[in-house]
DNA sequence: AAATAAAACGAACGGTCGTGCTATTTTTTA
DNA sequence: TAAAAAATAGCACGACCGTTCGTTTTATTT
C-alpha cells in the first residue's frame, strides 16, 4: 500500500516549515527568525526542523528564496499576460501595489535588504542577487515599453526603474508606519505624475 | 580638589556609551544591539552599562533619540541658514543626500523604521513619532516654498514631501546594495526631474 | 511481514541574552 | 581628610540560542 506521493515526505514537510518560517520572518525579519520559535510554530521538535536545513543560515537562505518566488509569482507572472510595453509595466506596478497592501505588516525581501546591506556573507550575496534580478526584470519591462513606442525613445530605463522602485519603497515605508490608505493614495498620485512625465 | 565638570560624570559616560551604541546600531540595527557587546566595545562591565539605562528597551529608545538629534543637527539645522522657500528645501535635500553618503553602511532611523513598523510597543511609538516629526518638518519646508512663490500655489505639500522621502529611500536602498555612486547619480537625476515638474 | 531507510524526537552542549543583587571602587560633599 | 553618595564591577539567575548526537518512531522497500 505505497501511497508514495511523488513529492516525497521530506519535500512536503520542508515546504510546510518554509511556510511558517516565511510568516514568522515577515514580522521579525530573517535575523529575528529562530529555530526554536519556528519549531513550536510548526509543531515539531527543534532538531527535527533543523535537520531539514543543516544550519540557520541555510534556513534563512531558503526563506529568502521562498520570498523571492512568491514575489515573482504575485507580481511578475500575472503581468506577463498583458501585452508588452506600458500595459505590462503598469500591470507590474499594480500587482506590486497589491503585494504591498498584502505585506504592509512586513515584507521579507525588503527587511532583508536593510538587514544585510551593510555586512557580508551568503545572505548579503543572496539579497543583492535577488534585488539585482528584480531590478533587471523591471528595467526589461521599461525597455520593452520604449521599444513599443509607449515611452520616449530617449528614456533611461535604469533611471525609470529606480524611480519606480523608490516609490514602492515609499509605499511600504508609509504604509507600515502611517497606514496603507494614505500611503496608497500618495503612491498612486506619484505614479500618475511619473507616467505623465516620462510619456512626453 | 573638585574638578566637578558641570555636566557631571554620569551624563558624561552616558554620552560615551550612547556614542558606541549608536555606532553598533548602525551596523546591526536597534534590535541587534546587545548590552554585552556594547559593554565590551565601550570598555565597561555589562552591569555598569546597564545601570545607565535600566532596561534594554530604554537603551534602544535613547539610541533612537540620539539618532534623531544627530539627523536633525546634520540635515535640518544647517539648512535653516538658507532663506526660506526652495533654497532651504534644496539645502535640506542636499544635506540629507550627504547624510546618506555618510550612513550608507546603515542608518539607525531607517532600519528602526523597518524593524518596528509591524509590531507595537514603546519603540514602535518612538519610531512613528520620530518619522512623523521629520515628515512634518519636510512638509513645512515645502509649504514655505509655496508661500514664497517658488512652487505652484496648487502644490500638495504632503504629496511632495512623500515623493522627496521616497527618493531618499531609493538612495539608501541602492547605495547599501549596489554602491553609493550610481545610487547618488540616479537620485540626483530624479530630483532634477522632480523640481522641474513641481515648479511649473 | 521483515528488513531497510528516512524522518523526527529528546536531551544535552557551550554560549549569550537581559536582568537582579551585593560588593567595591570612585567621585563628590562636608 | 572623613563621611556620604554615586558609579562601576562581579557574580549568578533563568531563558533562549544554534548545534550535535543517539534513540525512537515512521515510512519505504523487499
Amino acid at each position: 500500500m505505497t501511497t508514495s506521493l511523488v513529492i516525497g515526505k521530506r519535500t512536503n514537510t520542508r515546504e510546510t516549515i518554509l511556510d511558517h518560517a516565511y510568516a514568522l520572518a515577515r514580522r521579525d525579519g530573517l535575523e529575528g527568525l529562530s529555530i526554536g520559535t519556528l519549531a513550536t510554530d510548526v509543531g515539531m521538535s527543534k532538531s527535527g526542523v533543523f535537520a531539514h536545513f543543516g544550519s540557520r543560515e541555510d534556513l534563512q537562505l531558503a526563506v529568502l528564496d521562498a520570498g523571492s518566488h512568491r514575489f515573482m509569482a504575485w507580481v511578475l507572472l500575472p503581468a506577463l499576460k498583458h501585452p508588452r510595453g506600458l500595459p505590462r509595466l503598469r500591470a507590474i506596478v499594480a500587482n506590486w501595489f497589491e503585494w504591498g497592501r498584502e505585506h504592509q505588516s512586513g515584507c521579507v525581501l525588503l527587511s532583508a535588504a536593510s538587514e544585510y546591506d551593510g555586512r557580508d556573507g551568503a545572505l548579503h550575496d543572496g539579497v543583492v542577487q535577488q534585488q539585482a534580478g528584480w531590478r533587471g526584470e523591471l528595467q526589461k519591462a521599461v525597455d520593452q515599453a520604449v521599444q513599443e513606442g509607449h515611452l520616449g525613445a530617449h528614456t533611461d530605463a535604469a533611471q525609470l526603474a529606480f524611480e519606480i522602485y523608490a516609490l514602492m519603497l515609499g509605499l511600504h515605508h508609509d504604509a507600515g508606519l502611517f497606514g496603507f490608505d494614505e500611503a496608497g493614495r500618495r503612491t498612486t498620485a506619484a505614479f500618475e505624475r511619473l507616467w505623465r512625465s516620462w510619456q512626453l
